[in-house]
DNA sequence: ACTCCTTTTGCACCCGGTAGCAAGCTCAGC
DNA sequence: GCTGAGCTTGCTACCGGGTGCAAAAGGAGT
């Protein structure tokens, strides 16, 4: 068992030659109808369909896309990963999805995809670092990366993300229109530049508006205990009078665990005492029993554009796309 | 570019023959230190590492797995995908996340994970029935099949997950000596032997302490929004005092809906006025607004069994292994 | 120096397809 | 009946490794 029929076997049993045989397998191929129906008939007794490896060997493409993926705690991650594979599916693309962590990292990954040739490379929202790919284990030839859902900068690597900087300009400008003044802005743990990015933007729009004071929060990770940790440590330090009034969290997860902490271990009414903003959009953060105001990334388009420039139907470069804010009763 | 450098060029470099420069790649293989050194300097000058794809058609193994998956709105499916990909990592194997849906069904994953010669193929938690097996398409010799998370006894494909049966008799247990007596249960809309089969193992435990009705509530899908609709139209059915007292949910989704209609849809009280149990115990089931009672999975020990059949170390059959109770305030 | 045995190395062939060329065939036009 | 264009078909060579055997090299013992 376990034992597939070959091209040959097929041949020998419609008494023609391989050639034929594969022949009868591609689309447009130079056959008449009579022996491509012969083949076809052989093919479908002895159960036959052409092996991919050989075929991806031969053709030095394999129709597979490896999904970097580092951050298995927001749980934003599965509806995005829902969408990519079908949108890769449907182009015939499968998708290999890499677990980035300590024992695998970044250029283990990178070169595993070398070597299995992968079509194309997904940085999926990954803490990857311009200088990972100057790392000499690495060499030239690498498959096309792209990074989705979050900006960067790297030459070659074109981001596919959220236009950011406008996300942080509406929900600003929502926030101010609703009469906040004293802003806090919670990051995660990782102090890539890119959230730092965001956080930068959101002073900014603030000062702006006349408003310098940004209160910086940091949780320890991406979960919903270190948002809630954060919140704590915070509240606990400044009295109530002096607190900020709307925090801004760099994802739904941190929000959640803000708001748990300000409400069940302070008392804070959600939005009358703190309001709480968070980025993402996740389904559990629509629930009444959260109301989370968020902003939701153009996922859809995001992975669209980015399948259309793995399949080449579209020029690789960064394209920034605008999300649309959720307003809902926590801001 | 996208060149990569093969053992004939190696070979070349280093003034060896080119399976001289194989054997320096292969653990164990007969070569003398010297040769080995002089080919190893060469293969990372030339930043060679060995092709994966003519590999695997040599040797018949892939050192891939697919992992099929047709449901992603349980967030619980993350934190799984996460464990399962560095387990197999661990084991020098890749994952392949197919997305079963509509336009690509498990018959077309099947015969694609064949032809691309996978090692192994995990059922994660999919609505597989056993009559697809026999399609005519499929022909015999697929790779090694596993169910993961759900029970099934379908032949020559094993499930490993948990014993829901003991798992149902905890959480039953626990309700009865908590008082409740007017039990209720929710399921998906897949009418899954699985399902129903819990189901009538919940019923068979009240009935084995004289309670005979237990009400069944059904959801549309698996998802928030259709856990409150299936909650919605019961309360609106049946007035208070005629209702359940404790409603089983198939799972923490569903139940975190039912819990956001009952409480802020018909104002009642969980768990006074009803108490409402969840399975899975996702990570947003255990924040103060919910505070879900619910059972915990072994993912852990579920996932190291199952990577150990897959890898041989184990012999492939079904195991059932003991979650846990994670009681806490909704029942 | 010469066996004899063990280790190392090279080789033909294989895995299952694909590419491109050349021979074989069909059929129109004369 | 002959020629030549155009479609079919078969063939050689190749993708980049792996297997098992035979030849070559190394080393011990006499």
């Amino acid at each position: 068992m376990r034992k597939r029929a070959t091209a040959k076997e097929v041949a020998e049993a419609a008494g023609v030659s391989k050639w034929t045989v594969i022949r009868a397998f591609t689309p447009g191929a130079s056959i008449t109808d009579a022996s491509r129906q012969k083949v076809l008939q052989a093919a479908e007794a002895l159960n036959y369909s052409p092996n991919l490896l050989a075929r991806s060997l031969a053709t030095n493409t394999t129709h597979q896309v490896a999904v970097f993926v580092d951050d298995f705690a927001n749980p934003h991650k599965l509806p995005v990963l829902e969408l990519l594979t079908e949108r890769l599916q449907a182009e015939g693309l499968l998708t290999v999805l890499i677990n980035i962590n300590r024992h695998f990292d970044h250029i283990h990954a990178l070169i595993n995809a070398d070597q299995r040739q992968f079509d194309a490379v997904i940085l999926f929202g990954t803490a990857f670092r311009e200088e990972t790919l100057g790392d000499r284990r690495l060499g030239p030839g690498l498959p096309p990366m792209f990074v989705l859902a979050r900006d960067s900068q790297i030459p070659g690597v074109p981001a596919i993300a959220c236009d950011t900087d406008l996300a942080l300009s509406e929900i600003v400008d929502y926030l101010f229109h609703k009469g906040y003044s004293r802003p806090g802005f919670m990051t995660g743990a990782r102090t890539l530049s890119t959230a730092l990015g965001r956080r930068r933007h959101f002073a900014n729009y603030w000062r702006q508006r006349g408003i310098e004071r940004v209160v910086e929060l940091t949780a320890e990770r991406y979960s919903v205990q270190a948002g809630a940790e954060a919140a704590r440590i915070y509240l606990s330090d400044i009295p109530p009078g002096h607190r900020i009034d709307v925090l801004m969290c760099e994802n739904d997860i941190l929000a959640l665990g803000a708001m748990d902490a300000a409400r069940s271990e302070f008392g804070l009414r959600v939005p009358q005492d703190l309001a709480v903003v968070g980025f993402d959009n996740i389904e559990l953060g629509g629930v009444p029993a959260y109301g989370l105001t968020s902003y939701e990334q153009p996922t859809e388009e995001m992975i669209n554009v980015m399948v259309a420039m793995i399949t080449g139907k579209r020029s690789a470069e960064m394209v920034l796309l605008p999300g649309s804010l959720v307003p809902r009763s926590s801001a």
